[in-house]
Parts: C-alpha cells; structure tokens; sequence
DNA sequence: ATGCCTTTGTGAACGCGTGCACAAAGATGG
DNA sequence: CCATCTTTGTGCACGCGTTCACAAAGGCAT
C-alpha cells in the first residue's frame, strides 16, 4: 500500500528551508512593487516592513540564496526580483491545468495573477458533458475524457483540483498518472498521492474554523476581564447561540449494546476507506486563494 | 500608526499549540465522515491515516483537549466530534461577511461550507453601485456604505476579503475599525491590522510559486540522476531545462551613478529555451479575480 | 478473578525556525 | 588614504513542534 502521505520529504530542499521558500514569494511581490516605482535598492529593514516580517529573517532568507547584498546600502531591487524568480523557477513557463470548473474554477480561470507570475492556463477540466466546449475566461473547456492526452501534449505537471470534495482523489490519482507531480488542492479532502508528488492544499472552511477558535478565545478572556473589571465596556451584543446538545455523558465504554464490533481491530480503515471518506456533508469545494 | 504584524504573539492559546488548532478541522471532517457512517470508534491509528498524519502527533493534539480515548479501544467518534467542534468554537452559529463580489467573492458566497459548519453568511458587499441589490447565491448584494451598519447589526466579528489587492487595506481597516476581530484575507497583499486582530491569508499565487520551486527542483534532481545514470557525461537537462548562467552581472555598486540604473536585470537568458519571465515589467501586481 | 492483548497518553530527545546581537564589509566624506 | 557610519550576514540561544518509545490503563476471554 503506498499510500503516499502528503508530503513527506526532506525538509530540506536542496539547502533552502521549506519556511524560507514559503516567504520568497512575498518577497519577490514586494520587490516588484518597488521595481515598477523605479526604486533602485531597498534596505532589509523597508523590504522586511513591506513584506511584513522580521528583517532579520528576511536577512537569513536571503543568506540561503547567496550573497546579494551590498553592506551599507541594501539589496538591488531588479538584481534580487530575477535571483528570486530563478531560485522559485519562476523564469521558465508552468503550464497549469484547472480542474472542475464550477464556481471555484472559473474564478480561478479569471485570476489575473496566474500569467503576470510565470504561470500558464494550458486548459480547463470539467466532467460535465454540457460544459465542454463552453468557453471560461476565454478557454474552452474540455471534458475530462481528455485528460490525459492534455496533460500529456502540453506537458503539464502542475494541476489544480477544484472538483466537489467526492470527485478530488480520482481526478488527482488521474492527474498524477498522467504525469503530473504538482497538486493544488481546493477540495475539503485528503489526498492521498505516491512519493515524489507535492500536494498543497487550500481550504476555506479549515481556515475559517481556525479564526472562529481565535474568536472565541478572545471574548472568552474578554469576557473574564469584564467579569473582573466590572462592566467597564459596553456589554457586547450577545451572539446568536446555537448550542449542539452536550452528548451528556461520556462514552464510558457501556454501548454495550451495538457491540458487534465492527472489528476495528481487522481492518485498519486504509486507503479504501480513507476513500470514500469523502464530503463528510455535501461538501462542495471551497476556497481559493488571490 | 501600529503597523501590527500578522498573528504571532501569544502563540500558545491558553494551552492548545497553534499547530494543534490547525489540525483540528481536520480530524474534525474524518470524524465527521464516520459519524455518518455510523462508526462507533476508532483508533488513533486509523484517524491519523483519514487525517493524513503520524499517530502519535494525533494522540498527542488530542492529549491537549484531555483525556478522551479508552485505552485498548479507541476514540468515541461521536462524542469527539463534540468535544473538537465545542474547542473551536463551533457549538456557536458565526455570521460572517464577505467584501468583494467579484468572481472569486460569489464563488465562495456559494461555497456550501459555510453552512455545514457554523458559519453564516450575514452579507455580501461590494464597492460597485451596479452589484447592489443583485442576489448571488440567495444574497442580496449591498453596497460598502453600509459596511458598518451591517457588521454592528449583525454582531460580524468574522470578514472575508475578497476585494483587488489595492482595496485590501482599506476594507480592512473599516472592518476592523467597525468591530471585526478575525479577517480571512484572499488578496494579495500584506494587511496591517492592530494587536488583538487575526488575519490569516489564502494566496494563489503564492502556493503555485511554493509548487514551482519545488517542481524544479525535481526537474534538476531528475536530470542529475539521469546523468549519473547515463554514463555521468552531458549535463543534459532534462525537460524545461534550467541550468541558466547568472545573467545580469551583480550590481557591484560600480556605477557611479546612483540613478534609477535600469541594471541589466531583465537579463536576456542567454541559455536556450528558458522563456524569459514575461515581462520584466509588465508585472502587474495583480488584480484579484473576482 | 486473572492474565493477555490492544491502544492510549506522555516523557524525552531531536530538529527546525526565529530573533538577538554583533563583527565584518563596504560606502561616504574629509 | 583614513575615519566614520550604515547595513549586511551570521553565530548562538531559545522555544515550538515532531517523533519515538514505553509504561499505564482498560477491555476481553478464560
């Protein structure tokens, strides 16, 4: 069973940290701001503000590239836009293809900033019959029968799945098997992918769960410095709750009853299951990014 | 002017690691897929593998929570899924707002997510008079004039950006100023927000870039490998070759001038079929989709 | 009851990432 | 050519996050 975990790898990219990489991107966004104002060179302390992190960081970033720096003057921006676009492989072509084109899809199709950055729509994949043909932000879409030979005559190793959560692990194991080794997950999914193959994923709803838990930190401490200061603000709106029914008690090992047990020892949910584990609800997917 | 960096203060909520947080709606979906499933238990083995991580790591986010398992049994799924949505935040019905209908901001105003786990999408706003009034996705659409009114009406403490880059900031000050706490920015572009305020940032551009270094450095591995393989003679890259010589001689300060010294960056990559970067200009930063 | 077997919960080691603080490098002015 | 000032590049320490490995806990069969 390979099931392939996520990613998995060394860490370590050939020397730069995968923390690193992850920054150079904002970085090399930053500087291009700065390259259309014709600034000349940048300091780390202003590039580390525009892009909103630690200058020292930004210093040690950069130190795993080379160094490009001048001591006493800074970092010439058109000579650290190109060393980074190489360093992020930005200076060649990315045909990318999309995958689902629902509501997701086609406003990924529209996003402007896929060709300004080195990357390329070589087509749109959809399942439904009656979109084939259909043209998305001036592409025709294509059914997914032709997947492969798309991928295949373009080139394309770099796919964007965008399908219901249901569809996601069967068009990335086509995906991949067809030869690409890139995925950019938007479905509420798990993939699960061979060795070799990175996936990243974008998920609304995990990001929002994440805010609602910071949300309700703060007001809970908000609401303890109330309690304890006394009503010196303004009791804030009280919101809507909707609260689940407590499941009481805890399961102390009494269901007694449904005890059958479904043998949980026997089969350790693998990759078939994990399959079909899918939308848990009705799923659809979900988030993108800018 | 608090230029407030993005979140990273108090790291350790109240206990649960950040890291930990990030995970739960993970665990959160593969429970809820075999709740629906009716699964009584399962292990922490056979989660971790549904969540696509190491065992251990998932025994030890749960140990964060307490003490929820029955050794030798497992995890009452049911009662789990209580405990993860209760820490959350979840057990309570969030309404959100979402700035910027364009593409990308209807895409998710459709995104059917939201409902399934406690969010409500309490408005949809958009900057332009003519999407006033026009539903999408059951919504009216109203205008940014009542951004404020909406968000104390409603009790909002959750906004979606999903406006271009160059409206970002300035919509996130009026949501924060209006009583936002937690924003989910989709624009490109680097938000300061005041201490106490949580923005986490979704970025396409970003992940491919993220894809694309890697992507090359499997390019790069692949092709040294081969020409181990192949008699360890001819650096022959392999498919969109790399290997380009540093282009545009480093800024050596030499020029007297100090001038805007267009500096030869745009660098003509000499080497064959690397494309050059499409413009060493015509970058636009970026205008987001919608 | 008793013993076996499974699975949790966690102590401890390790590695990565972050940020401080500073010496070295280089520009600039006299 | 030398002094001074600015900014880079990095050694070092600290803390979070991950993983291993195992003792304790509890079910289950006998």
């Amino acid at each position: 069973m390979a099931t392939g975990r996520t990613h998995r790898l060394p860490t370590r990219s050939r020397g730069i940290p995968e923390a690193t990489v992850a920054r150079l991107p904002l970085y090399l966004r930053a500087l291009t701001a700065l390259s259309e104002r014709s600034v000349p060179t940048v300091s780390s302390e202003e590039l580390a503000a525009a892009a909103g992190v630690n200058s020292a960081k930004l210093r040690k970033d950069f130190s795993y590239l080379g160094s490009y720096g001048t001591r006493g003057v800074g970092y010439d921006v058109e000579y650290l836009v190109y060393q980074i676009s190489r360093e992020l492989g930005l200076t060649q072509d990315w045909p990318v293809v999309i995958v689902g084109i629902g509501n997701l899809g086609a406003a990924l199709a529209n996003y402007g900033g896929f060709a300004s950055r080195g990357f390329r729509v070589a087509a749109l994949i959809d399942a439904d019959p009656a979109m084939a043909g259909k043209p998305v932000a001036g592409i025709a879409v294509q059914h997914t029968d032709e997947l492969e030979s798309i991928i295949s005559d373009n080139g394309v190793s770099i796919g964007v799945i965008a399908t219901p959560a249901g569809a996601a692990q069967q068009v990335c194991e086509r995906l991949v098997a067809a030869g690409v080794t890139s995925i950019l997950n938007f479905a509420p999914t798990v993939l699960s992918v061979p060795d070799g193959v990175d996936v990243r994923k974008v998920d609304l709803s995990i990001e929002l769960q994440i805010l609602a838990f910071h949300e309700q930190r703060k007001a809970g401490e908000e609401a303890a410095q109330d309690a304890a200061q006394a009503g010196a603000t303004a009791p804030a709106p009280a919101r809507p709750g909707r609260v689940l029914p407590d499941p009481a008690a805890r399961p102390t090992t009494a269901g007694a009853t449904t005890g059958p047990a479904p043998a949980a020892a026997t089969a350790p949910v693998t990759s078939a299951d994990v399959r079909d584990n899918q939308g848990p609800d009705g799923d659809v997917p979900a988030v993108m990014p800018a």
